[in-house]
DNA sequence: CACACCGTTATTGTATACAAACGCCGGGTC
DNA sequence: GACCCGGCGTTTGTATACAATAACGGTGTG
């Protein structure tokens, strides 16, 4: 897309994915604007996609805030991902060719040697984003994806992984290993399967991280 | 939604649903702009919209046109309408009150009245969709409904059921009929079951119209 | 003291003017 | 005769000015 407005997109998004924008943080045009260094019409049309992308609400009198979600709607994504993602996983396994197959068993070694010793967990989140990308590539629908890029949350995601202890790591990594098991062997039901345990059991891990905030700040 | 823009979004998805604009036509800014007697920005908006909805894509040089599918693209639809439909009939039945099961009830019966003798195809569509948005809305879950109405193409819906004989369409009555028994019973996976049936004879009626055509104009 | 109303101000919505990009067509050359 | 190149027209992208609207605060009254 065009400079400016591509440019708002990604400044916006990587402000709302860092954090620098925090969940229910008020996104006004002009102020945007000016920190992007663009005028109010590209920042709008990065508002909409943003919206269209569940990164940003507009409640009220359209005004714009950086999404937050609730225990529920947080419930809602991952039980969604793990239909989606099983799906896709399903596909992948019926379509992907060898060099796919190399390629994610590439990330996934990538992950172990992520997690060998002090965890290097920018590494992970990198190879594991890459490894899901991967098999989504390879299920070969766009609008699975596209839908897809709307529950898959970084933010949740990173705050899943950061509370990962060693264990959960190598787990997680074994459950990759397990899917390319079953792409390997192109059984759909398997990796759909194994794909699906993988989401759910991200999400009870999320569970016991908001717990942990609910507990530490409660009201 | 403000105005100009929710009524250059409502009158150009009008356009499009009804077929006035058809898959592949190009869609000018300014002609329709002048067409919905808004300027260029409120129609700049709703094309956006209409983009994340599906109902438009931009191709090459960032030009909009009406989209368009190929028979994959719709086994594709299909498949993840079963699947997330049949995911919402399941949260649905553990959620409905009685009033939602009464309208739930008072649609299907409407759908009989609309195929008793001529079928009434508009009141059918008109009663079906109702029927669906109400599962939908009690399903509670407002991504899980942002996430249909992408994959939920009336233009789709109406070919099918145009396509339908006497008998398909009591049999859709029948499967509206044994949903609300799943649903009064509470039972989520007979909803889930029944739901995702009854989406997957509607693709191959679907097919069916589709092969039609395909013969109809060879090559 | 609480509540309601009104005016002010901040923020978004809309229109329009201008700039940039893309495709198309015609002329020229090899 | 085919292909490349450059200018022109069409279409979209961007900026800015102005209008409308919704939040906020102050003031007056019950």
């Amino acid at each position: 897309m065009s400079k400016a407005s591509e440019r708002a997109y990604t400044l916006i998004r990587a402000r709302i994915l860092s954090g620098a924008l925090p969940p229910g943080a008020p996104l006004k045009e002009e102020e945007l604007a000016e920190s992007c260094g663009v005028s109010r019409t590209p920042v709008r049309d990065a508002l909409r996609r943003l919206e269209a992308e569940m990164h940003v609400e507009r409640l009220g009198g359209s005004r714009s805030f950086v999404a937050d979600w609730s225990m529920d709607d947080i419930d809602d994504m991952f039980t969604l991902r793990g239909m989606l993602e099983g799906h896709a996983a399903a596909r992948a396994a019926r379509r992907i060719d060898p060099s796919g197959l190399a390629a994610l068993a590439e990330h996934n070694r990538a992950i172990a040697a992520a997690i060998d010793g002090v965890p290097d967990l920018d590494a992970f989140l990198f190879h594991n984003r890459a490894f899901h990308a991967l098999i989504l590539e390879a299920a070969g629908s766009e609008r699975l994806t596209s839908m897809l890029s709307r529950l898959i949350q970084q933010p949740v995601i990173q705050r899943t992984a950061r509370h990962y202890d060693h264990a959960q790591l190598m787990r997680s990594h074994a459950e990759h290993d397990e899917l390319l098991a079953a792409l390997g062997k192109r059984d759909s039901e398997w990796a759909r399967a194994v794909m699906t345990g993988h989401i759910r059991r991200a999400f009870h891990a999320y569970a016991e991280t908001y717990d942990e905030q609910s507990a530490a700040r409660p009201g």
